[in-house]
RNA sequence: GGGCGUGUAGAUCAGUUGGAAGAUCGCUACCUUGGCAUGGUAGAGGCCCCGAGUUCAAAUCUCGGCACGUCCA
């Protein structure tokens, strides 16, 4: 079964009929009779551009997204909707995606699935979105975005319960009212499109309304979810529906403007102040004098509205996309040469992609983020490279840090929300500085690599490119600029490069998605969820309770434990939110077994032992305290050490990560640059402090919504936490956090905090390594004992420590180097007087003689003994020490190298060693495992080389 | 989270098949000059990131660690 028709009372009272579309054969309903395709077809060309379709907006840009998002708002209002404060860009809640991709995301899971209060209902939101999916496409068609504003109404129905509070018609009538009679568009130009929905495991009939062939709002009507068994079936998928139904709606801030606007493009109408400047700074008007006769607008116009009907396919090849475009124009009456046309939009997609790319740094940057290599840190690094790149191509001079400073000041004046416009700044700073810094690197790996390519080549090497691209950062169309201004004048990206590269980093991420992590689950069907007692007092150290289930465990389930142990209730804390579980014992009629590890599957606390107990039977328990309470000091000392960091380096760091165990426990937060000592001692102070001044630590227990409203996102530092039971953690006004382990109530108690020193987890992250309390002073005593076992050593006091080794170290490489010179002189005086080691053939010098010296040692006498070239020498080394070695030199280009070969030589002497050797055949060396066999190795030279005995 | 790459003189980097540690700039001294720029000659400067392993032999190969870079999800 397929989903019905979206038959409303609202469409027949408006004169709306429906039709099938005579292009996309999709559902529709229109007003005009005459109309045959849906609006949304290569036939519907935008009427906007030259002609704006909503009036009486004459703003442009911020001016214009304002009023049009404040006369939607309003207009919402004044239909009983609760406006909702917009979220973060940065989807800090959950834990599926790292930006905010729809109004609706908001508000999954935990809303969307039913276990979560919406913040209101009704609500209406004009939330910032970022997506970065075509984001290739930007500055290039005319109206793609990467970041946008999703205006929405929402509304979350509960029909099951009698909570219905509109749907379908309702919803309609609302979105017909606010375009006809709130925005005056003409209702005979409005489409609306019938095209079910699915995405994330829910589905939905919606209606597309299309108006002056442009889509300005989607309204989805969500009340399935996927189902194996569903009687529903829509793209491949099963569906049933399920309890909640959702109003998701998407209304185009930036559309609304364009098509209040009437621009040649979208960028016009939302940046124009930006896209003048650029314009202005890269000199774009001069490149229009060469052809005075062209009408840009006309050309841009007409470039939208192509670009609007044509979907171009991901890795279309640009030349032939180029003269398809070209021919295109052409029966549009505007006739462009190739040169024409790429000296226009070659820029131009620059001048408006900044623009684009700066909103999104701003807001990615303005909630917190900080630029990285993995994660979500690595999409703001991307897009302010992709600035810096399109900066270069155009030629401007400006820095990252001043197009940051317009965009703040020009289209975002005072709407930051988190951090401060001198961070944002200097993060900007930071990004171009590593920018160069890659860009100089590349250009050296790219030299080497490229080395061995002749001048005259065309291509470079698949292999190289990928590489530069992968490993250095430089992408292929960079590459062969620099390969160009580095000497290879010839060398052009060969056709479908991009693609390919694009499908060989696709099929690499299908690979690594492939790996399944196989964690090991018990079956638990039927047992109830454990009461967690160890929230209600933390000091509470023994407990009675029933025992549910007592499970033998398969070998090799566990590498301690042999049983499972289910509880009604239990003190143990199971390991979560990066603590560690708590040990302790079980005692039940008297016989005792030893809790070694405990988890949780589920709302199941399952308790790993040494042993069964009694299933339906009376137990009692009693956790080891001294382990709980170190817990508890490294728990809430990374909750003080995070909040005084935050304090310190400023709004962007974030907890990245975190675990504490017996030992010591480990924070890891988001900041831009590496911690000196001097900082770590700062924030360790300001930690000690706090920890003395506040008296007593805040628990509560909040709903999602009640604690998102009072709290805020900042709460959800240890991740996206699952369920509706939110605990909030506040120590003063020092942190505040949600966080399921366990805390002291009186920070006091910790005693001492000590950060040991920071660590580089990634890019944009930095790991603390923190002890408290007993651990604390256990890492000083063994601190303590390094000094001394090391100060012991030298016998002098630690404190001189420093300096001594800097003396032992600094005489150790002056004498390393007397020694060589030593060892030089030697040899020296024992082969110049000639001797019974030298003898003489034919005017070659030949040394041959044991030393005791090591390899390096020997080396050192050789080189001694054949470098002079006006002595031509032969000579031969012996020496037993670490094992007995053979070395052989020539002097090379003499007649010693001429007439002998080390190897040669070499290959009748090793087998008296029983070893092996080689080398070249001016220097070769030996080794084995007979060191009696010397004297017989160096006879065998001598008698190869006719010397007698 | 996954992939790839880099760590060698004060700086920027070479180092081929495992077999003698290199270049350029900078530094020091001397020569050239009235002085400077410049030019010439000589010299100093290396725990080849750290630790194991393989090998007769490791800057080079393998594994682990540390530090850094980069692409993708």
């Amino acid at each position: 079964m397929s989903l019905p028709a979206i038959d409303l009372p609202v469409f027949h009272e408006n004169g709306f009929q429906r039709k099938k579309c005579r292009i996309t054969g999709l559902w529709f309903w229109t007003t005009d009779s005459d109309r045959e395709t849906c609006g949304d077809t290569f036939e519907d060309e935008y009427t906007f551009i030259g002609e704006p379709l909503i009036p009486s907006f004459p703003q442009r840009g911020k001016a214009l997204k304002d009023a049009m998002r404040e006369s939607f708002l309003t207009f919402f209002e004044s239909y009983q909707h609760q406006r909702v404060e917009p979220y973060p860009v940065l989807a800090r809640w959950r834990d599926d995606i790292h930006l905010t991709i729809a109004s609706i995301a908001d508000f999954q899971p935990h809303v969307t699935s039913g276990q979560s209060e919406p913040p209101a209902n009704p609500l209406t939101i004009s939330q910032p979105c970022i997506r970065l999916t075509d984001v290739d496409a930007v500055g290039r068609s005319g109206r793609h975005l990467t970041t946008f504003e999703m205006m929405a109404h929402h509304v979350f129905n509960r029909p099951d319960d009698g909570q219905v509070i509109y749907w379908t018609d309702q919803c309609v009538r609302y979105c017909h009212e606010l375009f006809t009679h709130k925005l005056g568009i003409d209702g005979n130009q409005i489409t609306y499109v019938e095209n079910p929905w699915c995405g994330g495991g829910n589905a939905g009939n919606a209606l597309e309304v299309i108006v002056g062939g442009l889509e300005l709002a989607t309204l989805v009507f969500m009340d399935l979810e996927e189902h194996p068994q569903g009687e529903i079936e829509l793209k491949g998928d099963r569906y049933s529906t399920m309890p909640l139904q959702i109003i998701d709606t998407g209304y185009g801030l930036e559309r609304f403007c364009w098509a209040a606007a009437g621009t040649p493009t979208i960028y016009e109408a939302i940046y124009p102040e930006s896209v003048q400047w650029l314009k202005e700074l890269s000199n774009f008007p001069r490149v229009l004098e060469h052809w005075p006769d062209l009408q840009l607008d006309l050309i841009l116009s007409e470039l939208s509205r192509l670009n609007g009907i044509m979907n171009i396919e991901i890795g279309t090849d640009a030349e032939v996309l180029q003269s398809m475009i070209l021919e295109k124009l052409a029966e549009r009456g505007v006739h462009l040469t190739s040169k024409q046309y790429v000296s226009i939009t070659e820029p131009l997609s620059r001048i408006y992609a900044i623009p684009d790319h700066m909103h999104a740094i701003s807001h990615m940057l303005g909630d917190g983020l900080v630029p990285s290599n993995a994660k979500a840190g690595y999409l703001a690094r991307m897009l302010a490279r992709r600035v810096l790149r399109m900066r270069d191509d155009l030629g401007l001079t400006v820095s990252l840090r001043e197009l940051g400073v317009h965009h703040l000041e020009c289209n975002l004046a005072g709407e930051v929300q988190k951090q401060t416009h001198d961070g944002i700044l200097h993060i900007l700073d930071l990004e171009e500085t590593r920018y160069e810094e890659m860009m100089r690197k590349g250009s050296q790996v790219m030299l080497t690599m490229l080395r061995e390519l002749s001048k005259d080549a065309t291509i470079i090497p698949d292999e190289i490119l990928f590489q530069l691209n992968d490993s250095h950062g430089i992408p292929p169309d960079i590459a062969i600029t620099l390969a160009s201004k580095l000497g290879w004048s010839h060398v052009q990206l060969r056709t479908g490069f991009n693609a390919e590269m694009a499908e060989r980093h696709a099929k690499l991420a299908k690979q690594a998605s492939l790996q399944e992590s196989s964690t090991k689950r018990l079956d638990l069907d039927g047992i109830q969820s454990t009461e967690p007692l160890f929230y209600d007092d933390v000091y509470c150290v023994e407990f009675n309770s029933k025992v549910l289930k007592s499970i033998v465990l398969e070998s090799g389930f566990h590498s301690t434990a042999s049983h499972c142990i289910i509880l009604e209730s239990t003190l143990f804390y199971p390991e979560g939110g990066g603590q560690e579980s708590d040990r302790g014992h079980l005692t039940q009629s008297g016989s005792r077994i030893e809790v070694l590890d405990v988890q949780k599957q589920g709302e199941i606390i399952l308790h790993f032992t040494n042993g069964p107990v009694d299933e339906h039977q009376e137990i009692s328990g009693a956790i080891s305290w001294e382990r709980r309470k170190q817990l508890m000091d490294h728990h809430t000392s990374v909750h003080i050490v995070g909040g005084a960091a935050r304090i310190l380096l400023g709004p962007h760091i974030f907890q990245a990560g975190a675990n504490k165990s017996e030992e010591m426990a480990r924070l890891d937060i988001t900041h831009y640059g590496r911690l000196s000592r001097e900082q770590l001692d700062e924030i360790e102070d300001l930690a000690n402090r706090a920890m003395k001044e506040i008296d007593e630590t805040q628990k509560t227990i909040l709903s999602r919504k009640d604690a998102d409203a009072t709290h805020g996102f900042d709460l959800y530092q240890g991740g996206a936490p699952k369920g509706d039971v939110i605990r909030v953690l506040k120590i003063g006004e020092h942190d505040t956090q949600a966080c399921g382990g366990t805390h002291h109530d009186y920070p006091g108690q910790i005693g001492l905090i000590r950060i040991v020193r920071s660590t580089a987890v990634q890019d944009g992250v930095e790991r603390l390594h923190i002890v408290a309390g007993e651990a604390a002073r256990k890492h000083l005593r063994q601190q303590e004992k390094l000094l001394s076992q090391t100060s012991d050593i030298f016998g002098i006091q630690s404190s001189e420590l420093p300096k001594t080794a800097d003396r032992f170290f600094k005489e150790w490489k002056e004498q390393k180097k007397r020694i060589e010179q030593l060892e030089a002189e030697i040899v020296r005086l024992r082969t110049s007087g000639g001797g019974d080691a030298t003898s003489s053939i034919d005017g070659v010098r030949c040394v041959v003689m044991e030393t005791d010296g090591d390899l390096k040692q020997m080396t050192t006498m050789l080189k001694e003994l054949t470098l002079d070239s006006t002595t031509p020498t032969l000579a031969i080394l012996a020496s037993s020490n670490g094992g007995p070695k053979l070395m052989v030199a020539l002097t090379e280009n003499s007649i010693a190298s001429e007439r002998y070969n080390a190897v040669e030589i070499l290959k009748v002497m090793t087998p008296h060693i029983k070893g092996g050797g080689g080398g070249k055949p001016t220097f070769a060396q030996a080794g084995g495992a007979d060191a009696t066999g010397l004297p017989n190795a160096l006879k065998a030279g001598k008698l190869f080389l006719g010397l007698g005995e």
